[in-house]
DNA sequence: CGGGGTGAATTTGTATACAATAGAAGTGCA
DNA sequence: TGCACTTCTATTGTATACAAATTCACCCCG
């Protein structure tokens, strides 16, 4: 049996990231409780942990609301993802063993099988992308980091950047990963931190394109 | 009167941070709140601040204890605070305003005169270098970034290395200060953030070489 | 018609009691 | 003596009841 705070936690944020529940939106405890079927003290542990990934926020008055960023906050949520892990990276490239190693090719090869299909899964596709960057993550053998990055791997936007991806987007990572994974076994952090940057650059790039369209 | 939960979090963090606390120390919910003068409840939700800062861990089987870290993990916790200060200095060269500039400029002067004393006053000295670094912050107007910093400044290890500083080494943060100063009056982020590297990088040093006398 | 204030209703905050679980300490057996 | 098992204790997890604070609606008065 599952703790009723962990519960709490997956329901509460599925429901805020399968997009039933809209930006800005309020949410009280009580309703938070009844969607996830345990009373309101698990939840406020839940609602704590989703407050330090910023899903949710806490307005002056303590209310709660579903989280709703501008156009700059995405922007520099982009810039500081790009910067801790390019830093994942480098560090991973220094410490990372060969099993780890064939672990990411395993992955990656993945998520190639999900973007062959017609037309690409796109949920595979992004299921196998978060483990390839958590495991690297892990290599990265840096408690802080794994503390700070749940704040900024946001998969509101990153589910609207891919379903958004053309096809020759979604292989373009896969290339990304490739060469990652090259670098990783070269053990060259320079290399790596340099790919890692592009790749997540690029991400930002084909998202702000897209989801703005100024129509 | 202030919330339960803040008096719970004030008190236990004092409790970490002023030395009474010894680091791998465990700590019981039950402690705490007798610490705090307050039900466990809130102490729960203090709790849950002080690990997001890193200053309390949870064991895997949900025990508390004081945090306790590798010389590793302080080079990385530095590390990453230069990346991100730096970021934050050059977000802030960009963005303030003449009203903020003077603020820095008084609390440099403040900062000063805790060097001038003899002995200095390392508390106010502290006190004016953690505005000082807070008020830049806030001009780069990142809420993204306000809620990463909290978990790498670490002011046991701030105070660590400020109490070891040399008067040399006081006075060199206050000329820091100054060119910083001037970076964001010139509009200069890439000053800014050179600047900023240094100055974190700096601190780094200082501390490791007399925080490990290997004697 | 507008502004301010009073009171009800909603929401968050706290304490306490109890349940579940992990850890420690003993106990019996080989 | 060593090891497994059991029981007991310490600690965390959850629910519920109630307290405090905030919001909202309404009414009264100017």
């Amino acid at each position: 049996m599952m703790p009723a705070s962990e519960t709490a936690y997956q329901k509460i944020r599925a429901f805020i990231l399968q997009g039933e529940a809209v930006p800005g939106m309020q949410l009280t405890e009580e309703k938070l409780a009844e969607i996830s079927g345990v009373s309101r003290t698990p939840v406020r542990d839940a609602v704590r942990r989703l407050e330090n990934e910023m899903l949710v926020v806490r307005s002056a008055s303590k209310r709660l609301s579903v989280a709703d960023w501008s156009e700059g906050e995405v922007d520099e949520m982009f810039t500081l993802r790009a910067m801790l892990e390019a830093h994942a990276a480098a560090r991973a490239a220094r410490r990372i063993d060969g099993d780890a190693l064939n672990a990411l090719r395993g992955i990656n090869d993945e998520l190639k099988r999900a973007i062959k299909k017609s037309p690409p899964d796109v949920t595979a596709f992004l299921e196998a992308n978060r483990r390839f960057h958590d495991l690297i993550l892990e290599c990265a053998q840096s408690p802080r980091l794994s503390k700070l990055m749940p704040a900024l791997v946001e998969q509101p936007v990153v589910r609207r950047t891919a379903q958004q991806y053309s096809k020759t987007q979604l292989h373009q990572s896969a290339v990304d990963h490739d060469e990652l994974v090259a670098a990783f076994a070269a053990k060259d952090a320079d290399w790596a931190k340099s790919v890692m940057t592009s790749h997540i650059r690029r991400a930002f790039h084909s998202f702000s394109i897209t989801a703005t369209p100024k129509s």
